[in-house]
DNA sequence: AACTATTTATAAGA
DNA sequence: TTCTTATAAATAGTT
């Protein structure tokens, strides 16, 4: 789309390199932008420049649309790892739930202890710390959702004999704004 | 471009939205594509139809990209919330980042028993614990980036009065293949 | 899915 | 980098 057709190569020139970069970056972010409204879907974008300069586009924010790929991939999960020979007992498969279960519910209660600790330094000036309590929520958030799911033993039963559908993904985004390169 | 000009707003009829979405989605895709292969670009993208299926695109990969931009999120990290002037006494300063670090070292051995319960599932068939373990294991990764961020506490403080510059993000993927909605 | 009339993105150039 | 413009490419409406 331009003065000649260009091959889909990679561009030799490091400056036209970056101009072509910054370019199509920005025609890929109004597309996005686009797409999102248009059709109400949700979308996220990372990329990083020839200089490894990183940008991203979110939609309605990089962190929702990462939590709910996040909730895909805990939903849809495996079923792969386990052949259907090898899901032999019923019986026996619930009773290692149980037993995960246990587990996990005591392993949460050892994370909340550790919450108590980091929310100590909530109003604290040292805000990378909330990094780390990000990353740790989300942690948590995970043992839950992975709890709820242990809970309902008969669903997860089924999931393990599903084939695989989606694709997973995690996206957690900060704060923080483009670099101009 | 097309037979006529659209505003950019959400499209009524379900079936053309879905249409819409299909062509359009396909072409980000490409445009994505191309600016990797152009430039030398890495990128992530994650979206999600208004029928709610997720569609992601990466390269080299979605992990690949999403690893990046999380290596970016704990080193240029934080830097806001605590304005220049706050930043009143470094002795202080040192102070409050030694109890943080006893604090964080303390969380991380507790960490480190969440991790044992968990290991003990390795072997099992229940490969949806893999998930969780993932996780996990990006939370203690974090922790200990963190703390060796804090040992450094010079370079912390310089962290703290530098302008925020980049934008932060997480992302994990797992195995699986695009839906063709 | 295909087909085009048009709109939009963009390669080159300034 | 920003703008201009000739041209390539994407796509809205149609079949």
């Amino acid at each position: 789309m331009g003065r000649r057709k260009i091959a889909i190569a990679r561009v030799r020139d490091p400056v036209i390199r970056q101009v072509t970069f910054s370019k199509r970056r920005t025609g890929l972010f109004k597309k996005a932008n686009e797409l999102a409204i248009l059709c109400g879907a949700e979308i996220a974008i990372v990329v990083f420049s020839p200089g490894n300069k990183p940008y991203s586009f979110g939609h309605p924010s990089v962190d929702d649309v990462a939590s709910k790929f996040l909730e895909e991939e805990l939903n849809l999960d495996d079923g792969i790892g386990s052949s259907s020979s090898e899901v032999s007992n019923r019986e026996d498969l619930n009773q290692q739930l149980d037993d995960v279960l246990a587990e996990l519910k005591e392993a949460e209660n050892e994370a909340r202890a550790h919450d108590e600790i980091l929310e100590e330094y909530k109003a604290t000036e040292l805000t990378q710390l909330e990094e780390l309590k990000d990353s740790y929520g989300k942690f948590k958030e995970m043992v839950k959702s992975r709890l709820s799911d242990l809970e309902t033993t008969e669903s997860m039963l089924l999931l393990a004999e599903k084939p695989v559908v989606g694709t997973k993904n995690k996206v957690a985004r900060k704060k923080g704004k483009q670099p101009m390169l």
